[in-house]
Parts: structure tokens; sequence; C-alpha cells
DNA sequence: ATCATACTTGACTATCTTGATCATGTTTGT
DNA sequence: ACAAACATGATCAAGATAGTCAAGTATGAT
């Protein structure tokens, strides 16, 4: 699982939305590209492309023409960060071919499970519980 | 943590040397770069380089001239996937810079947390674990 | 109608990393 | 001396990543 600055503006992206589509609860106001990478810093043309994906995979809807923009399609609560990373396409750290010797086979499952340990921490964090904790404030979640 | 073909090559390497060293307990038989490379399906001269990285960390112990070879320089129930997969370079998964934004660094911090489990898993895999496990030809170890 | 706003689409480029190779040396046992 | 084996540095191709550009289409406002 590795984590692209592509899957990060994503990130960022979809909390945006999702967090104006709460405070203002009519439907009617879709969000501009311009202005979440304006308040994200993020890259005009590369937020487009990253949009594109996220709309194909069903996360968001967008309306053309003047006063339109970008809305989240689905429920925060929902979705994880899991769910967007996937989405972007983020690779697999393995994508090894199948193992020649029992030593290869034991290691593979070693990053497997790797892997596994880090999709199941995303895959915890939805989208409603990280913009709930951003508006009490919290500074930092994980106690080392 | 990426798992590269680089850090998958480095741990079958260290794997081969610990279980040479282990079988044949004198400590004069080097291992030619030759035949692990026949073992494990890995390009010659790309072990070379890899090996030259795991000298410099100081895991390995080179042995130059004619019968020389590589030898294991430290114990292999203290060292983990972990260190080696560090000492070959791994990239971590987030060199962001500074957060500009507080949903930013909360993102930032899922994407430590979910680093670290992987971290975390590969930290507690030590070598003569997994050859002991291998020995006793344990299929798998992770169960769904 | 027309104009500005804003999304749509597809192609395109630069840079970096990864995986891998080669040539040329140096060391050492026999 | 000779061959086995490591040492070192340069180099290369392919793919991914980050980011850009240009031309087109839809829609609300005037």
């Amino acid at each position: 699982m590795v984590i692209s600055a592509r899957v990060h503006y994503a990130c960022l992206a979809m909390l945006e939305l999702a967090m104006r589509s709460d405070e203002a609860s009519d439907d009617s106001s879709p969000v501009a590209i311009r202005e979440i990478t304006d308040r994200h810093n993020i890259p005009g043309p590369f937020l487009v492309q990253i949009l594109r994906t996220l709309r194909a995979a069903g996360w968001v809807q967008s309306v053309r023409g003047s006063q339109g923009g970008y809305r989240l399609s689905v429920d925060p609560a929902k979705i994880t960060l899991l769910d967007i990373a996937e989405a972007i396409g983020c690779q697999e750290s393995s994508a090894r071919a199948t193992p020649s010797t029992q030593l290869d086979e034991m290691l593979g499952e070693h990053w497997d499970e790797a892997a596994a340990a880090s999709r199941r921490v995303l895959g915890e964090a939805r989208l409603s519980d990280i913009l709930e904790r951003c508006r009490h404030g919290d500074a930092s979640m994980f106690y080392i």
C-alpha cells in the first residue's frame, strides 16, 4: 500500500466535499475544483484527473456548466481511506510471481501480512470520523 | 514500506546465509554469490549490488579471493525482516512536506499509522523464526 | 443569443525509481 | 602464474509518478 501524492490529494478532496455537504444541508451547491485547489494547494489540472477517477468509482458526482462543481455521492460514514486509496488504483506492494522455493513462499506471506496490517488501519478510518475529530480540533489520535 | 524485488532478494540471501552458517558450524566456509543466485533465481550482478549494501549495513562479511564468498556476521535471532528492509533503503511511504492544513495533518497521521502497522509486522519476523518454520515445513502461518 | 464559468477528455512531458547489466579492477588460494 | 571470487563505478531500459496543455462541451446569468 503506497500512499502517493495522488491518493493524498484524493482524500483531501473527498474530505473537503464531505465538509461542504455537511455544512450546507441543501444539496444544491456543488463545490468547484478551484475552491478545493485553492484551499489545499493542489495543482489544478492534477486534481481534475483525480476527480475523474473518483467519479468513475462512484464516490462523487459532477455538475457541469456554470455554478457547477463536484458533490459527494455517498455517506461519509460509509467510506474509508482504504476505499479511496483503492479507487485511485494504489498499487499493491507485492505483485510477485509464483514462489519458486519454500523460503520464497514464506517471505511472500510476510509481505502480504504486512500489507494487510496497513490496509486494516486505513480500512478503519472513516471520512466522518476524521471530520469529526477535525472539528473538535484533536491534535493527534495515535499515542506512541 | 514498499517491498521491492531488491528487499525480497536481500532477505532471501540473508536467509540462505543463515541456513548455511547453521548447518556447517565451522566458520571457515563462506558462501559464493553464485550459489545463492543459482538456488534462488536472482540475477547475478544485481545480487552483488545488494550484498554490497548489506555489508555496509554490517549484516554480512565478505571474504575475497578464491574460495571466498559471504558470511552472516550477526545472530539470525537478532535480525528481522524490518532490519533488512531498512538497510536496503526501502523508501518510507510518506515523505510529505509540513502539513498546511489541519485535514492535511490528520491524513498524514493516518498514513504514518498505516506504515507503522506494517513495520510492526516485519519487525517481529526474525530470520531464525522463519528458518525454523521452514525446516518444519509449515505451510502458512497466518490464518485468515 | 451570448458570454463567462466550469467540467470533459485525451494526449503529452519531465523526472525518479527500480531492476538489471557490463567492464574493469583487486584479492587470494593452489 | 592462474583461476576463482569479490569490488567498484558507470550505464541503461522500462515503468510509475507528478504534473501540464489544449480543445471541447454543458449550463446559468444577463
